[in-house]
DNA sequence: CGATGAATCGAACGTACAATTAAAACATAC
DNA sequence: GTATGTTTTAATTGTACGTTCGATTCATCG
């Protein structure tokens, strides 16, 4: 992990940052206070609202720090994928929309849990900033994927692009709890096998003919 | 709907339980205080404290009233499936899973966001809760998936269980905004519609070629 | 009617919260 | 080395929370 240990050395704002990605992966947004994230990362409460402006302008930069690369190489991959010769394929779609987050959280520890909390979190403010960072992407992945599976109509095309955010959502949402529930058996560090799973379930599903318009 | 205005009639017990259930669908059950909910009850502060011995205790009993009759029928309907010649299909594992949510969503107002919540709360309390409502309905359509998919390996099957559970979390969890995230054009009132899309997607993903084990 | 238990009520308890303040500590430039 | 701007500190403000209490109302039955 790349992640060092908040009581050593990274001045105050990093620390807070990493104390609370790590405390909001954990408890959540709402149940994580600023008291227990000034007392974990060893800084002063009103630390908080000197570098940020709010604890919400917090959650919001601890969010962004994360979700803004992933978005990016999101978009990287599926320009990439536009510009090949066949078009995308769904499981390309699949792939552009999948990868870069499980590979982010990968790379950091606290960022699939933490993501989970945002994606699944009632608060208002929360659902606000999710709108800002997935309202283009998923306008953006509609588009991929009226390119890859042409003559399915926009209404069927949003309905899978939405099951397909749902079996990722979950399993990162449950990235925590999964391994305990099926007693070990699923497990998320093999990023690369399980990013080929759902890969596989999610391109089977998003190829499937339409249940209520059988034609074109 | 089925409800009344809790204002009317119904006694202290149920006025707390329906008004509850709303406003955690509406807020999420941390964001939801004892005040907010007997305010709008129209009861006594003291009152969820002396008919339920406390906040926990009336989160279980929120939760319990429909998420036992919707698991019920889950059952009942794999049973069904089960006992035919063919035995259970794909599309029918994945119709007793999706269906009888679908249909306690149409019955009942909140519902549908009610479980939403559950699904995605990070409160542990409800974690506890949500593993004692879920635990044996998982282990019982592992089961049946594995009638439904012979040869495919159990650790495959524990795996996209998760993606039709994801795929249905999160068509119930944004039920209430899905509308305005998609201008109106995903509408969850034709319940048999919706369902029919799902149970499409998930059993083609069901069926897809396992990704890592292509023989058996 | 009068008594007994359930149900409701207003009020208070202690705790925790986000945010703000003014002073202290620190660093940097002159 | 003193002045200036940045960062950290401890203490406090006002608000909201779940829970508990004793008193009061209500319904039921002897």
């Amino acid at each position: 992990m790349e992640q060092l240990h908040p009581a050593f050395k990274a001045d105050t704002k990093t620390r807070i940052l990493d104390t609370a990605e790590r405390l909001f992966a954990a408890d959540g947004f709402d149940r994580t206070s600023l008291r227990d994230i000034t007392r974990d990362a060893g800084v002063n409460l009103a630390a908080v609202n000197y570098h940020f402006q709010s604890r919400d302008a917090l959650v919001a930069a601890v969010i962004s720090r994360r979700m803004s690369p992933v978005n990016a190489r999101r978009i990287e991959l599926l320009e990439k994928f536009e510009a090949q010769p066949g078009g995308p394929t769904p499981e390309q779609v699949a792939e552009a929309f999948i990868v870069p987050v499980m590979e982010a959280g990968a790379q950091f520890e606290n960022v699939r849990p933490m993501m989970g909390r945002m994606l699944s979190t009632p608060n208002e403010f929360l659902k606000r900033l999710f709108e800002t960072h997935l309202a283009p992407i998923g306008a953006r992945f509609l588009e991929a994927l009226g390119k890859a599976l042409p003559g399915v109509s926009q209404l069927e095309l949003m309905w899978r692009l939405h099951f397909m955010a749902g079996v990722m959502s979950h399993i990162i949402a449950f990235s925590r709890v999964l391994p305990m529930m099926t007693n070990g058996t699923c497990d998320l560090s093999d990023t690369k096998a399980v990013s080929a799973r759902m890969i596989t379930f999610v391109a089977a599903g998003l190829r499937a003919s339409s249940p209520l318009q059988e034609s074109v």
